[in-house]
DNA sequence: AAAACGGGGGC
DNA sequence: GCCCCAGTTTT
């Protein structure tokens, strides 16, 4: 059964496993960018994969990247610029009406702390426990489908409500390993445990694993 | 051609 | 809890 010992240790060898592998481009905009632009690459990535979301962010940014400069794009002009995320006329407002709170409110820095985030418009939990711990280093769990999914095929959760995950991770995993687990779960999702055809036969975890919703297993 | 994919909000 | 939002990718 799963424990807080078991639990690193699967973190560990999936550190191993993923090492010499790219990492995505959201999960890694905090290490290099700051919270503002981490922020509204989130909001891009709703429901959109990480290489769009990607081409996506560097173009809107190569022409705006604080909430002043973004505020000097019209609606279209960045849908254009974002263009094909999904969503992209929706996010386009979304983008606008986030840089204007933060120029007004917040003298434009991005809060550091779960009721500001939450209080803007098209930020949820995932978005906001990312921007916590990918962008102020602060210990919160972010479950987005990648981290819903591995978990639960493990049988470590067992939940179809994502906050119910974040519950019930934050009981079992050590809290000096809750920024680590959404980058590595992420990029273990998208080349060994993806949603449809998970390539189980290379999973080092493959043994212990439940397998809970998997479709096509090879 | 059809199904799968991925967060948040409004109801 | 259910359904909508709009595009790309996979089958």
């Amino acid at each position: 059964m799963w424990n807080d010992k078991k639990v690193v240790k699967v973190l560990e060898i999936l550190a191993d496993y993923t090492a010499s592998w790219n990492r995505p481009y959201v999960e890694r905009v905090g290490e290099k960018r700051d919270p503002f632009q981490l922020l509204i690459a989130c909001i891009l990535s709703l429901r959109t994969k990480d290489e769009v979301t990607a081409r996506a962010a560097r173009n809107l940014f190569s022409q705006a990247s604080t909430p002043a400069s973004l505020l000097t794009l019209d609606e279209k002009k960045i849908a254009q610029l974002i263009y094909p995320v999904g969503f992209y006329r929706k996010k386009a407002r979304t983008i606008r009406d986030i840089s204007l709170i933060l120029l007004k409110k917040y003298n434009s820095r991005v809060p550091d702390n779960w009721e500001g985030l939450l209080s803007f418009p098209g930020v949820g939990r995932k978005t906001a426990a990312l921007v916590l711990s990918q962008g102020y280093g602060k210990p919160a769990i972010c479950v987005d489908t990648h981290v819903h999914r591995i978990t639960n095929r493990w049988g470590l959760v067992k939940t179809k409500n994502p906050e119910e995950t974040e519950k019930a991770l934050m009981e079992i995993v050590p809290a000096d390993y809750w920024q680590k687990i959404n980058p590595l779960l992420v990029i273990f999702g998208q080349r060994t445990c993806k949603p449809i055809s998970p390539f189980c036969s290379a999973c080092p975890l493959r043994k212990d694993c439940q397998k809970v919703g998997v479709t096509i297993h090879r």
